[in-house]
Order: structure tokens, then C-alpha cells, then sequence
DNA sequence: TATTTTTTTGACCATTTGGAAAAACACTTG
DNA sequence: CAAGTGTTTTTCCAAATGGTCAAAAAAATA
């Protein structure tokens, strides 16, 4: 009788619909922003009514929220998976392998998250001062620890960090813009096989001790 | 009697209205996305009444496409000033300075761009596989003739370009994470003079012959 | 100053949109 | 089958928004 709402889902169906409506809106809001996407849209795609949406999720907030929050776990995963230990520049191509198959797998999560960023990051700040920023300077203390025992070259590990998400979300966030740059031969599916040829290449070179 | 929509300013008060309505819509539209913007926004921040601004601009999208359009002449200038008989590393590394230059003066025009490649360039396509590609297109051919001559190191030269494209205007478009991350020592105002520093010097060496 | 032209305002409107309420329906279980 | 619980539909609403129009006010021009 009550709206079901944030509550973990208690029956089969509401499992099912949640996940048919964030996939939906995962779509729309990627794709149109979040004043740009109506809940009526998202309910089509999700093929059910609008009403019948909002017995899941009281409000497009709560869509957009429950994917901001499962995205910055995706997010973060890639990151987290370099090694201390590793060869360095065997985790770094793997790191930059891992967010281009990010950027062709899950264009819809990159661009949902570019949006976020784009407009401010009303309801991500928290999490990018902290959680992100940790995992951040740990790792960058990892690349300045393999700078100082002369395994990679010295450069700021920050921004070498800020240069890798750059250019691998690249392809995913401005897919169009790559797309029609390299034209109907160059752009088809090999696109993300020759960005990761040519991005572990350059990285190669450029951090070669 | 007539409203001016589309034509070219006749008096002096119709240019000076139309350019603080245009700087206004690049504050709002920059900041909130097209659909996220409303013209009552714009024309508070010009400081006018809505009917005011309808005076001048016949709707939104036509503030929308001016702005767009003045947009797409100031992203082709720095490429094109590459120079074929400069000095190859000297060039690339003029054009990264110009490029990171940009996202710091024009941070609005790189986040009104962002957001029309974000959501499929719709009002774009035509110049990006027109103009921009012809542009791309004969830029990459002077970077491979400079691999051939064994000037820089051999790479996908299209692929270069989306790189200093992504590293760049990442400084703009996801300068809240960028500050984010850095806190609020190194997230100041050198941040731009520190990514200038860093990819200046990661170009190099990535490219050197 | 009188007249014409440009600019500004105030009132208004149709549509879209996020969301509420309650009745109708379906499914499970006693 | 009856009764409760979960699900879906129908109807509705208030606010926001893009845009119009005619009249008033200001400028420019004669």
C-alpha cells in the first residue's frame, strides 16, 4: 500500500523493476542530462507507466542519486587495482587498458559522470573530497615512490593521474567529436583498440625511466 | 515595431544588448546545460525582463546556436596556427600551451562545447565532420610527414591530437574534480601553470625522436 | 517640438513536467 | 474463498517554462 522508495527491494518484481527503471534511466540522463531527461521518458523506456515509476523511486532525484552512488563505486574499482608491487609500467598500461574498456563498455556511466562534473558536482563533492581524493594521493604516492627508485620517469603524479582519466574517458564522453573526426573507416568498433595501442605506446615512451 | 531576431544589430543599444544577453547565456547555458537553463535565468543575469530578451533573440535556441557557432570559430584557431616549418616539439608544445591557456581564460566556452559533444553534438555534426575533420585531417597529415623526417616519434597522429585535446580541456570541463583532488594548496590558481609544466614536459618525451 | 522608430513592460497563455491520491487489479496465503 | 498485501492504472493538479501581444515609454529624427 505505502511506496516503496529507497527501501532495499522486499519481492522478485520490485528487484526487477528497479533495475529495468535505473537501466532506463541510465539511458535518458546520459544522454539528455538531468533537466534534460523527464520522468515520462525514462518510464517509456522502462516500458510502464509514469505513476507505476514512481511507486519504485519517489522522485527522478532518487533515480539519479541511486546512480550517481552505484557509479562512483564503478569508478573508483580501476584505480584501486594498481599494484605497489607490480611491474610499474606493466600496472600503468593495465591501469590505462582497464579505463578504455571502461570507455567502450560503459559509455553511458562516463558520460553520466562527465555530466555530473560539468555542471558543478552538486551531489558528488563529498565523495570526490574524499574518498576519490584518498585513493588519489595513495596512489600518487605509489607513482612518486617508483619516480624516486628510478622505475618510471619524474613527473607530477597528479596530474599524470589527471592525463590518463582524461584521455581514455575522451573516447566515451566525446564519442561523437572522435567519431566524426576519424570518419566512417577509422571510427568504427577499432577505434578503442587503437587509442589503447596508441595510449600505451605514448605512456610507455614518455614514463620510460 | 518589429522584433531584430537574426539580423545584424542596427543601433547601438541592439549591440550592446545582445552582447551582455549572449555573455549572460554563456554564464547559464555553460553552467546548466541547455535544457537546464531558462531564459528568465538569462535574462536576469543580463539584467532585463524575459519579453525584453525576446526582443533581441527570438528564442532560446537562437541564443543557443550564436553562441555555439562564435564557439566553433575560437576551438579551430590554435590548431590551425600549427606550423608545418616551425620547430616540430616547439609546435606541439605552443599548441598544448594555447589549448591549456584556454581552459583557464575560457572556461565557459570549453564547458558549453563539452556539453554539446556530451549529448551528440546535435546542433554540430555538420562542422565536425566538415571542418573540423578538414582541419584534423591536414594537421595529422604535417605530424606524420614529421615522423617520416624522423623529427618526432612515430605514433597515430589523430590519436595525438585527441590526447592533447582530452589532457587540456580536462582542466576546464572537470575542474571541480581537478580541485577536488588537489585540496586547497595545489588546487589554487597554479594548477594551470603546473598541468602546462607537466604535459609540456610529458609531450616531450613521449615524443622526442 | 512633432513624429516616427526603437525599446521596454505587463499581462497573458498553452504546454510540459514532477508529482499526489485513490481506486482498481493481481497475487499470495490463511 | 476471503482477506490482506503488493502492483498498476486513471485522474488530477500546481508550478515552471517558452513564448506572444499590445500598449507604454524612450530615443532618434525631422
Amino acid at each position: 500500500m505505502m511506496a516503496i522508495a529507497q527501501t532495499k527491494p522486499r519481492t522478485r518484481i520490485q528487484a526487477e523493476k528497479r533495475k529495468r527503471i535505473l537501466d532506463a534511466a541510465l539511458d535518458i540522463f546520459s544522454e539528455n542530462g538531468f533537466r534534460g531527461s523527464t520522468i515520462d521518458q525514462i518510464a517509456e523506456a522502462a516500458g510502464m507507466s509514469k505513476p507505476n515509476l514512481l511507486y519504485y523511486f519517489k522522485s527522478k532525484d532518487e533515480i539519479h542519486e541511486t546512480l550517481i552512488h552505484r557509479l562512483l563505486e564503478i569508478w573508483l574499482a580501476p584505480l584501486a587495482e594498481i599494484d605497489e608491487n607490480g611491474e610499474p609500467l606493466a600496472e600503468i598500461a593495465g591501469y590505462i587498458r582497464r579505463k578504455i574498456e571502461m570507455s567502450r563498455d560503459l559509455p553511458r556511466e562516463s558520460r553520466l559522470f562527465a555530466n555530473e562534473m560539468l555542471h558543478g558536482a552538486p551531489r558528488t563533492m563529498g565523495m570526490l573530497e574524499g574518498e576519490l581524493k584518498s585513493l588519489v594521493d595513495e596512489k600518487a604516492g605509489v607513482f612518486r615512490r617508483w619516480m624516486q627508485q628510478k622505475k618510471i620517469a619524474k613527473c607530477d603524479p597528479w596530474h599524470l593521474i589527471f592525463s590518463i582519466w582524461a584521455t581514455t574517458q575522451h573516447y566515451a564522453d566525446f564519442d561523437v567529436q572522435v567519431r566524426a573526426v576519424l570518419g566512417p573507416e577509422r571510427g568504427g568498433d577499432g577505434r578503442f583498440y587503437d587509442a589503447a595501442n596508441f595510449l600505451e605506446a605514448f605512456y610507455t615512451r614518455a614514463l620510460k625511466p
